[in-house]
DNA sequence: ATTACTACTAAACGAGTAC
DNA sequence: TGTACTCGTTTAGTAGTAA
């Protein structure tokens, strides 16, 4: 995680690259640093000094000012904060969404559709796990997690197959993959032809998560919603 | 300039936008955020009270955390931070050189060239004006200087086409848009047969840099030399 | 011209806590 | 749970100045 001492010399660093000393040799004075930062000749000199230090750039001082180069771990800082941004600017949708929902006992039908072999052979195929046979249900409560909820639908998702046996037709299911409880990798499922509102979420996951997570109903769970690259 | 005091902002902004905040409402508590920002949730409060007040970010407090958007103007901030970014991160040329070189005078064949119509067509062609009938000749002195003015040979340049009259041939012409002493638009020219050698610069502007500037022999000036698009 | 030290001032931070 | 206030502490910033 950056921290805030790190934040600045980020922003010198930026201003230092903007000046020229990305990818070649800069002459750059503190006094003429300064004014591009806001800042005094002596913070600009001491952000020098520190960049130096931290090695983010290579510095010669002459009798008319230093010579400066971002070295390679800064390009690295900058490159980083760089494809951050590229991710937010350029992606259709945001890179998580985190919902809370309350645990309850539903009426065990997940756990039916799951078993069906036609739908685990995909789960296994397409979310990389074989679920556990059974669902944990979520009821959302708050206005804001309904609505993003919502807003999830139109998101992209993985589409797992539906199919027809003897006696009926299964549907199409999209599934989201989720972090459980900041823990356990799982996938939020949405039958297109669902018993439940969209108030409810039907999570599955590898695991029992009702176990792995001590769940009981009533318990608050989180889960992040990840979006699909 | 974004000053100091911004700086810390548009990080924090940058934070709560890769929290989802961006181009949706994500549910933020104070607590979470200062986490992602490595800072107390004090100052994530303080953060999120001056980003509001600064108009970046729209905000409704709930009982359990605060939802957040961010603003138009905050999307503003991010956008114009990314450009800056992609610019440097993808242009293969710094975006201006800086050179400073003593003024000399030269045995005034500059203006003899100059005032070639073929040459002087092309200069109001492709650079936007009509030459003084001189040029001012800089001498640089510093191996910095030389080396920065060596590199840019590798630059893009505005090229003026040679020709041959009834006595001679004239050659290909190279010219780089250049800010003289920050104030004047004109060009740097660089013939592929100068008679100076690298450490001499001659410039061209729409006016008389002599006089225009009060530039007298010895003096030192200032030329940033722009790199094309 | 420069850089950068020391001594001081200003401001950001965070612990405690109210709501 | 949350947010956000006060206030003492820490940290960043600047002026003056030496080299």
């Amino acid at each position: 995680m950056t921290d805030a001492q790190e934040w600045r010399h980020l922003f010198a660093l930026l201003k230092i690259a903007e000046m020229g000393a990305y990818k070649r040799t800069a002459k750059i004075s503190t006094e003429y640093l300064a004014e591009k930062l806001g800042a005094s000749q002596q913070t600009a000199s001491r952000y020098l000094i520190e960049l130096e230090h931290t090695g983010w750039i290579k510095r010669t001082i002459t009798h008319e000012g230093c010579l400066i180069k971002i070295d390679s771990a800064g390009i690295a800082e900058l490159q980083k904060l760089y494809s951050n941004l590229k991710i937010l600017m350029e992606a259709a949708y945001p890179p998580s969404v985190t919902l809370e929902g309350t645990v309850f006992t539903g009426l065990g039908e997940g756990a039916y559709y799951i078993a069906k072999d036609h739908y685990r052979k995909q789960f296994m195929e397409k979310l990389g796990f074989d679920p556990y046979p059974g669902t944990l249900n979520l009821k959302l409560t708050s206005d804001y997690d309904i609505k993003t909820r919502t807003e999830l639908e139109a998101y992209p998702a993985v589409e797992v197959e539906g199919f027809r046996n003897e006696d009926r037709t299964f549907g199409l299911v999209k599934c989201y993959p989720v972090m459980i409880g900041n823990k356990i990798r799982g996938a939020l499922i949405s039958a297109l032809r669902s018993h439940y509102d969209v108030s409810v979420l039907e999570i599955i996951a590898p695991v029992c998560l009702r176990k792995h997570l001590s769940l009981k109903d009533g318990n608050k769970v989180k889960i992040e919603v990840l979006t699909l690259p």
